[in-house]
DNA sequence: AAAAGTCCCGTGAACGTTAACAGCTTAGCA
DNA sequence: TGCTAAGCTGTTAACGTTCACGGGACTTTT
């Protein structure tokens, strides 16, 4: 009798059925058009309820060809900059309407499978938050992604034809080293996050722009590489002190690092800020609670990623309604918070 | 001439188009079907390469019914749990092929739209990582989202019918405060998560346990809740000095709590573990670092990631071969990392 | 030599929704 | 009275893929 088969979804056409009426009529009461008497909408919304109805974003977005999906490919969820990102996109997108795709890349090498799930999933958008620094990026990105999707950068070296949002990294860099220098600093190590990453190249040239102003020289001993966990910073101050012990400060490219540094100098019993200067590069909210309270540089990661998602729903919008658009690149500027260990 | 229309994404029609076989046949290619002759293959391949066929992952969705994406629930990136959780889940499900929509809540209102969108983009699994504490969660989810796809919860309270992975906050809870109370300490404080969560609950719960079995006190002026960052751990000791002075120790439901409050006792004055010793829970790569080095309680969230995206997974699989399948709540064991703060 | 099996390939329908169009009724107007 | 417009509703086709089925060519078996 009951053609309807159990443990099966509900469909528009269920919904016709019931009602009375055609399932372009409840397309239509769905999706809100004017053309629908009263009557017959109470009915189709009675029917909906009754056969608890959820439409078929798949189904919508086939025939619409548009998915109402963007893809964020992130760098991970361990350190504060990445996470700021995310969660300043999530929250964009959500108020937008869009939804997302996630997908976590940890090396160049997981290009491909990620372009290729964002292509079949038809996203409308990418917003691609992992900092690498590699000179076959954009020739990559054309032939793969770019045809299939707009694409927004976030904090990287911006190429031609490339829409790249990010912090000046290169100027907080500087901001923090002057303050250094400024408080009479001289000798002014760097500990520096993994240099494939944009973002950490950026902050060493700060560091080596603001030594070059003042004329101090800026040399290899004076550098160690982390991988910004605190655990690097902490080996990287050991390192640092063995090339260059004549080092009075030093500049941490993150501030998960800089926690390392404090926590090394402590062992080591060196105070800070009197034997050795620590600024770092963040301000995550614990940093204010660090031993010392740490002089940190401030960004806004949580705005950058707002404003990549409004920006491509810009650009998404402009796309449908056939109109061109251009978004050009930008830089947020960061600023410096002094605090106790410097 | 050509039919063809521009900025128009080949489809498998196109494919079969060019190679001069049937759209199936394509299909058949993509999918590794054995039937298909050596040559044919090879000219539908040189067909996909030439036109840079992309496949559709939603019309494979739909006729198909199944999506391959599961959903995600989260609270959020900004804290350490959270995000080893998400790490795992995202690393587990990559390597089983699965795509992730992800969701974050703020709070029980969000539930429905959650829901909706979940529902609509026909995932088919959730794990619900978004430890709330509430009574009518169950009514809830039986009627929304359990009739769509199979649900796993993260942490949180078991019900009936319910499967509910998670750490045994309690028992950690307990080693910890026991810990402090084998070292002599005797009058211990509590700085709580926000109660309204089960995973501060329970940890609130194995303080008392322990306090009980050693025959110890433990009353409303011994706790202070905060909301699981470093700023209200600060906060929180400040608070807590002042309702109960003579406090010697004090568990802290989290490790940036933790931090919080060694940065206000090293402000007061107060020696750690000298004056007052400190436990933590999480056991975050930095707490290492902290100043000093903390004691806390390690709990593996990165495998309970990965556990849960590998239930689902069976569940999942279960269902569309039309097995039954059981699984069943379970809880990992945590442990104590003794360190300097004790 | 017929029957059966294997290999390869194509046809038509279906998944759940919406766009485009057509048609019917009623009202308004000259 | 006839004409136009407005309001509401239904029909058909389409989005891009796969499933179920059928069938031809060739090989093997009896």
């Amino acid at each position: 009798m009951d053609s309807v088969k159990r443990n099966h979804r509900a469909t528009i056409r269920d919904v016709a059925r019931l009602a009375g009426v055609s399932a372009q009529t409840v397309s239509r009461v769905l999706n809100n058009h004017p053309d629908v008497s009263e009557q017959t909408r109470l009915r189709v919304q009675r029917a909906i309820a009754e056969l608890r109805y959820r439409p078929n974003a798949l189904a919508r977005s086939l025939i619409k060809q548009a998915s109402g999906v963007i893809g964020v490919v992130a760098s991970g969820f361990h350190f504060y900059g990445p996470a700021q990102l995310l969660t300043g996109i999530e929250r964009q997108a959500t108020e937008l309407g869009w939804q997302l795709m996630l997908q976590v890349a940890t090396a160049p090498e997981d290009y491909d499978r990620i372009a290729t799930a964002l292509i079949a999933q038809q996203v409308e958008g990418v917003i691609w938050a992992y900092p690498e620094l590699s000179s076959e990026r954009e020739r990559w990105f054309h032939q793969q992604l770019r045809p299939h999707a707009p694409i927004i950068f976030l904090s990287m070296e911006a190429g031609p034809d490339e829409v790249v949002l990010s912090v000046d990294n290169r100027l907080g860099a500087r901001l923090a080293v002057e303050h250094l220098i400024n408080r009479g600093r001289r000798r002014i190590g760097l500990i520096s996050g993994p240099l494939s990453l944009w973002s950490a190249q950026q902050r060493r040239l700060g560091w080596e722009d603001a030594l070059a102003a003042a004329g101090l020289p800026h040399t290899e001993r004076q550098v160690v590489q982390g991988d910004w966990s605190a655990e690097s910073g902490c080996r990287g101050l050991h390192t640092l002190l063995q090339q260059y012990p004549e080092m009075d400060a030093v500049f941490v490219s993150n501030d998960q690092m800089a926690l390392g540094v404090l926590h090394a100098a402590h062992r080591l019993g060196l105070g800070v800020p009197k034997d050795l200067s620590v600024v770092g590069f963040d301000d995550m909210p614990e940093s204010a609670c660090f031993v010392p309270a740490l002089t940190t540089v401030h960004h806004d990661l949580f705005a950058l990623g707002q404003l990549a998602v409004r920006e491509i729903d810009r650009v998404i919008r402009a796309r449908r309604a056939g109109q061109p658009v251009t978004i050009t690149s930008l830089m947020l500027q960061p600023y410096l918070v002094v605090r106790e260990s410097s």
